[in-house]
RNA sequence: GCGCCCUUAGCCCAGUUGGAUAGAGCGCCUGGCUACGAACCAGGAGGUCGCAGGUUCGAGUCCUGCAGGGCGCGCCA
């Protein structure tokens, strides 16, 4: 961990200043902390001269000379030097190993994260009517390694999964049932209870598209059958609440193979019957952020005014373009008194942050593979469990919701601003992303026939398409499949089952790797070829760094009989040419310092929202250690000081990318 | 029409609040297994960072304009 350190070096550099050229607070420049391009140069790098230069009108290369010299002793740092105006730190390479692997002094302490409030985090939200695809993947595995990366920086974080169990969606599934198929609330539960539910819906669902496409005057069986279902209280609401049960908990299934676990199913039915929105509505009323639009083509509309930043009243010699009578409005409630999609939204963010005025009623809805309960919403408060945590009240919301809801995402923070919750606005954040397509050799392999606009584009657009897709069960089939069959080339006494087990840990790092190592913003084109290419960039190849690692000492205990800490321990008081001096000792130390860096990347992943940097840092650390490995004998080297010194480094660097993993939601096999 | 995003090697992409010589992977070429396992490593070829201005000691990074591409802007959800 090297945030304590850059803290350290952070506060006395600013004492320095204050002390040599009586800067004040208010005078004090940001303390920029840089990586020297190699270590030979030093550990840190502050660019601070080039900053003060114009100020204390100073040659940069004089300045740093004045601050190295001026800083004093500081502890854990060896020396500092003014190199070309850069002010190069060099670390106390002894007492920082020694203390990460805790045979020297206790570490610096961690830095409390500052504004560590809870924070909900809404993520997945896949409609409950069929089999998960390929583009929730992307949705799951970027907001479960958010979550990861909160906690790890401890902040307290409560996952929800909204559930759309009211929508046209689950409508449509019903309508399949109910027309096409002929089935009574029975005969679907006989269906559930011996199929693959959330495929034969998958399926079903295509049905259902061609049947309107047959006949438009048979669209209107989906509106009644929504009318149905929002009613309640009538075997087509019944069939509806069965089909979305059995879905969510086929989804749940899918979602803990790839190690992605949630708190609380907040489910739209209950927000619907628990009269959220009737609360929402009265508040938005009684503040003024909604009105009755009396003239126009939304007369007898509820709408809300939006804002558009864009202009920016800052100017204040034009009059804002108000005469041009586009002053824009959404519908919040509709001329015929029903509410939109978004005044639901707005209902369920009002809750989420506890100013609502109203809680639903709990049950736990099902068991994680860790024991912990997941919970879920209900209405009634006789069904409901009087002993539930707190849920919602939370100090910031994050959803997780790909890039096409960026507006309705803007409109959400608007009405929490136009309640006079500015700060609730401030920390409401959409972590937007692109989609997720496929190249035409993956289509192709699908089974798609591209046509002539798919083949004039460099990608196929498929999640949107009805029925079409890939189903993410299938996606991590093949891969086990395919990894199963590497694992036992390489490891043909492993059991049936240890095969399956080490196939099913590399699937899920493949996927999740891949959902990750791209910018946010990025369209990414998921290559089934590529994702099952084990080489180079990808989650297998980190795992199996580790892995590596691993087995030195694994080899330790089974050659010499000495664990890992007992080899570790005598590190306080060996000499340190290995670690310090010689042609190597920098290559050893690159190592450690790159390992170190973890904090600092996920600092900056949650602060970006940008956790491709924490999968290219990953990548980077294991390429590391990998030319490491295969340039230096660790167990084999024969001086005793280097191959304890070189031990130590290794284990560091399994400790901290094994972290990484972690963050990622990427399990480490015993073998592979 | 308005708004947001993308444009870096043949392909696919990293590049931190602006910092030292623009980096990986794939593909191509050359070389390396004596198990601390080669799902690996070493080396090579490959660059006008879309274009044009600007700010700065310093710009792939910030600002303005332009071009090409994607998405959004419903009394759908």
């Amino acid at each position: 961990m090297i945030l304590p350190v850059h803290d350290l070096v952070r506060e006395r550099i600013t004492a320095a200043l204050e002390r040599q050229y009586a800067l004040g607070p208010d005078a004090m420049p940001a303390i920029v902390i840089d990586y020297p391009p190699n270590r030979e140069l030093g550990d840190l790098a502050l660019p601070l001269a080039f900053e003060l230069a114009r100020r204390l009108r100073k040659a940069p290369a004089l300045i740093a000379e004045e601050l190295a010299a001026a800083l004093g002793s500081i502890p854990g740092i060896a020396r500092v030097e003014a190199t070309k105006g850069y002010l190069n730190f060099f670390l106390d390479r002894r007492a920082f190993l020694g203390e990460r692997l805790g045979v020297g002094a206790p570490p610096l302490a961690a830095r409390p994260t500052p504004g560590a409030v809870k924070t909900v985090v809404e993520h997945t939200a896949i409609n409950p009517n069929k089999a998960a695809h390929i583009g929730h993947l992307r949705n799951s595995a970027l907001g479960d390694t958010l979550v990861r990366a909160l906690r790890f920086r401890g902040v307290p974080v409560e996952v929800q999964n909204y559930i759309d169990d009211t929508g046209v969606q689950v409508a449509d599934v019903v309508v399949g049932f109910r027309q096409i198929e002929r089935q009574d609330l029975a005969g679907i539960r006989a269906i559930a209870d011996s199929t693959r539910f959330d495929f034969y819906c998958w399926d079903l669902y295509a049905r259902v598209a061609d049947w309107y496409e047959a006949d438009k005057s048979r669209l209107q069986v989906r509106l009644d059958t929504l009318h149905d279902i929002e009613h309640g209280g009538n075997e087509v609401a019944d069939i509806a609440a069965f089909i979305s049960d059995r879905i969510v908990r086929c989804h749940l299934l899918t979602m803990a193979r790839m190690n992605v676990q949630y708190d609380l199913l907040a489910w739209e039915g209950d927000i619907l019957r628990l009269h959220f929105w009737a609360r929402a509505f009265e508040i938005l009323k009684e503040k003024g952020a909604v009105f009755l639009q009396s003239q126009g083509r939304l007369a007898g509309c509820w709408v809300m005014p939006i804002e558009d930043e864009a202009a920016p009243a800052a100017e204040e010699g034009e009059a804002p373009a108000a005469d041009e009578d586009d002053s824009r409005e959404k519908v919040i409630v509709r001329s015929n008194g029903t509410v939109t999609y978004v005044g639901k939204d707005m209902a369920y963010q009002f809750w989420k942050f506890g100013v609502l005025g109203k809680d639903f009623n709990y049950r736990v809805f099902s068991q994680r593979a860790d024991g912990e309960p997941v919970w879920g919403t209900c209405q009634e408060a006789a069904a409901g469990e009087p002993a539930h945590p707190p849920f919602g009240g939370a100090g910031a919301v994050v959803n997780v919701i790909d890039v096409r809801q960026s507006y309705l995402q803007k409109l959400l923070k608007q009405a929490l601003s136009a309640i006079g919750h500015q700060e609730e606005a401030d920390r409401s954040v959409h972590f937007s992303y692109e989609m997720v397509s496929l190249t035409h050799n993956t289509a192709r392999q699908m089974g798609y026939i591209l046509s002539p606009e798919d083949a004039a584009r460099p990608f196929v657009e498929v999640s949107g398409r009805k029925g079409l897709g890939v189903k993410a069960d299938d996606l991590l089939d093949v891969l086990v499949k395919k990894a199963a069959e590497e694992v036992v080339k390489r490891n043909a006494e492993l059991s049936a089952d240890e095969v399956r087990r080490i196939a099913e840990a590399i699937a899920v790092a493949a996927v999740r790797y891949f959902m990750i190592r791209f910018s946010r913003g990025k369209v990414i084109a998921f290559d089934i070829d590529e994702a099952l290419n084990f080489e180079g960039e990808s989650g297998p190849y980190l795992q199996y760094a580790v892995v590596r690692a691993n087995n030195i000492f694994q080899k330790l205990r089974d050659r010499e009989g000495i664990g890992e800490a007992e080899f570790l321990s005598p590190l306080s008081t060996t000499r340190t040419e290995e670690l310090t001096g010689g042609a190597h000792g920098h290559d050893l130390w690159a190592l450690v310092l790159e390992a170190a860096r973890l904090d600092e990347v996920v600092d900056q992943a949650v602060r970006t929202l940008e956790f491709s940097v924490l999968a290219k840092y990953a990548f980077g650390l294991a390429q590391m250690f990998n030319a490491f490995y295969h340039r230096f004998p660790i167990l084999n080297e024969e001086r005793d000081d280097a191959r304890r010194w070189r031990a130590g480094a290794v284990s560091y660097f399994r400790n901290q990318l094994t972290g990484a993993l972690n963050l990622m939601g990427i399990p480490v096999p015993p073998r592979m």
